[in-house]
DNA sequence: CTTACATCCTGATTGC
DNA sequence: TGCAATCAGGATGTAA
């Protein structure tokens, strides 16, 4: 489930292998994602080269030549990956491998997705700001936007989820789990309700995990692979998430799931409060 | 303004 | 063992 950690580390790897790289082809295996994507796209995207890599949340942005932007969501099982020339297809489920991207040094960049919860779709580079995906997304946590005031005055009137994608940008089940577990916050917890302590400990929990998982090039839980093919090493520190009846790393006490606002969160009832 | 819920999809897991 | 039902989950549109 690539969240802000996955999609960070995407891009810096594709910082290196992509960026400077013209798109000599692109193809269209299954344009039916998130949104289906438009004929055209293939025709659009042929002959620019990928300017810059930026990320907002879960989004990725190819900044292309000529005033395109394309914008890449990875949903919930998408990956995008770098192949190289000589890169064989051996062993590789090939499925669900919808959009592929040729770049003139005849590597390839390659996107699957068997959910296909993605979106991959291109804007006017001068829309990007007014781009309905982007639009109403809460500031970057890992930018000073995201501080206890900030928090605190977002979570006035609020009941449920303190870690919204309107809230907050790009943190979803994974890290608003280990987020809360740092923080001591029980995710089933008013968020109006919280003190300005407990706020302050919310916001000084979350660069650390952000920064660790980076580091680590994100969480692999179930399937996630980065770029070049390898599972995140975050999952390895998880202390809550997926851990549903095992021993707290901190109390030994059992971890539990409950769903608060439709998405599942991992606490320990006893570290939690 | 808020929250709730169904929808999209398919692989993994659970139940019988 | 095999097949069917369930679950997972981000974003979105609609409803309450």
């Amino acid at each position: 489930m690539p969240e802000l950690p996955e999609v960070e580390s995407l891009r810096r790897i594709l910082a290196h292998s992509a960026v400077g790289r013209t798109i000599v082809r692109a193809r269209v295996a299954e344009p039916r994602l998130r949104r289906t994507m438009t004929h055209d796209f293939a025709a659009r995207v042929a002959g620019r080269r990928i300017a810059r890599l930026r990320r907002r949340g879960k989004y990725l942005i190819a900044e292309l030549s000529g005033g395109t932007a394309m914008i890449v969501h990875l949903g919930m099982s998408g990956s995008l990956t770098h192949r190289g020339a000589d890169f064989g297809s051996a062993g590789l489920d090939r499925r669900h491998d919808h959009v592929e991207f040729e770049l003139d040094d005849r590597s390839r960049l390659i996107y699957n997705d068997p959910r296909r919860f993605g979106l991959i779709r291109l804007v006017p580079a001068g829309d990007l700001e007014s781009a309905a995906e982007l639009k109403a997304m809460g500031p970057e946590p890992l930018s000073s936007g995201f501080s206890a005031d900030y928090l605190a005055r977002a979570a006035r009137g609020r009941r449920v989820a303190i870690m919204d994608q309107r809230i907050v940008a790009g943190i979803g089940n994974i890290y608003a789990s280990e987020i809360l577990f740092r923080a001591g916050v029980r995710p089933t917890r008013r968020a109006s309700r919280l003190t300005r302590r407990e706020i302050g400990r919310v916001v000084e929990a979350t660069a650390p995990i952000l920064r660790a998982a980076i580091n680590g090039r994100g969480t692999t839980f179930r399937s996630y692979r980065d770029s070049r093919g390898r599972p995140g090493r975050f999952a390895a520190r998880l202390m809550v998430y997926g851990r549903e009846g095992e021993p707290c790393l901190v109390c030994r006490g059992a971890i539990r799931n409950v769903v608060v606002g439709q998405r599942a969160s991992f606490f320990c009832p006893r570290c939690q409060r």
